[in-house]
DNA sequence: GTAACTGCAAAATATTTGCATCCTT
DNA sequence: AAGGATGCAAATATTTTGCAGTTAC
C-alpha cells in the first residue's frame, strides 16, 4: 500500500522505513508541534531513542519539519509546509504557544509581519513565537 | 564602591556578591544576548558552571534578564529594559541573530507589530526573532 | 548570628558516536 | 548485492540536586 506518507518520503529520496513512517506520521496526525520526548512517549516505547533523533535529523534537514524557537529549552518540531525544501524553508512562521495547556501551534492562517530593520541589516527569516492562552483553555476557564 | 551593578541587584532583593556583579556585568557590557556557554567562557574559568547555572536561574525570576527563543537549542538571555519586573515582562521584544556570526542582539528601536490571531486566542507577550546578516557582517562580505 | 550564596561531588538527563546487524531498493 | 537505517553500547555533554563551608547583611 502506498500512503501519503510514502510519498512524502519519496519525494524527499528518503528510503521507506517503519520509524520513518510512523513519526512522520505522528506529525501529520497532530495539529501542533511535537518535542523530543513527546515522540518518544507517542511512539510508545517502539523506537531507540537515537533513532529518533537521527530521525527527527533527517527530516529537519530535507525540509519535511522545521524547528519552532521557544524560550525553554525544549526544542520543538512541526511539519513543514509544502514550499519548504531542503535547505530553503518558508520564511514566515507564526507560532502560538499556549501558557495553559502547553501546546504549541503554527498558526498558517496568520501571516508574519514584516519587520523594519535598522540600516544594513538583511532578513532572511522571521519568526513570530505568540504566547498566550489557546482557545480552548480560554473557553475551559470561563 | 556602590555601583549600578550593585543598584541593580539591591533594587530586586538580591544579595551583592562577586560571582552576581560578575555575570551582570557581562550583561551589562555586552550589546546582545549571551548563553550559558558565553557567559562560562567570558567569566573566565572563575566560577562554578553550577554557580552559572544558578545565578542565570535568579535573575531571570527576577526579571533582570530574558531568555530569547531561537531555533537552535541554545538558550540565550539577554537583559530587560527596566520594566520588566519580576513576572510581569516587557510584552514585545524583537531581536536579530546573525547567520555569519551568530551574535544575537536586542532591537530595542524595532518595535513588534501586533499580531493578528484566530478567533478565541489571547496573547500575551509576542516575541519576534529576524535572522539574516547583520551590518558588521554584511559590510564585511563586500 | 542568620540567612543566603558558593563550590564540590555526584546524580539525573540529554545528545552524540561507533559499530555490527538488518532492511530497503 | 550494496547502501542506507536501525539498535545497542558507550562516550559526551548538559542540567539538577544535596550538602558543607563561606559570605553578605
Amino acid at each position: 500500500m502506498t500512503t501519503d506518507l510514502d510519498d512524502l518520503l519519496k519525494r524527499n529520496h528518503l528510503s521507506i522505513t517503519e520509524s520513518r513512517k510512523k513519526i512522520l506520521s505522528l506529525f501529520v496526525n497532530h495539529t501542533g508541534a511535537l518535542a523530543h520526548g513527546d515522540i518518544e512517549k507517542k511512539a510508545g516505547e517502539k523506537f531507540d531513542r537515537v533513532t529518533v533523533y537521527r530521525t527527527l535529523q533527517t527530516f529537519v534537514e530535507k525540509g519535511i519539519i522545521h524547528t519552532i524557537p521557544t524560550s525553554d529549552n525544549m526544542v520543538r518540531y512541526a511539519l513543514c509546509k509544502d514550499n519548504c525544501t531542503e535547505g530553503h524553508h518558508h520564511d514566515n512562521h507564526v507560532h502560538f504557544v499556549c501558557k495553559e495547556c502547553n501546546k504549541t501551534e503554527c498558526l498558517d492562517k496568520v501571516t508574519a509581519p514584516s519587520i523594519e530593520l535598522p540600516y544594513g541589516y538583511v532578513a532572511k527569516t522571521v519568526e513570530v513565537v505568540v504566547t498566550g492562552i489557546c482557545k480552548e483553555c480560554r473557553e475551559k476557564s470561563q
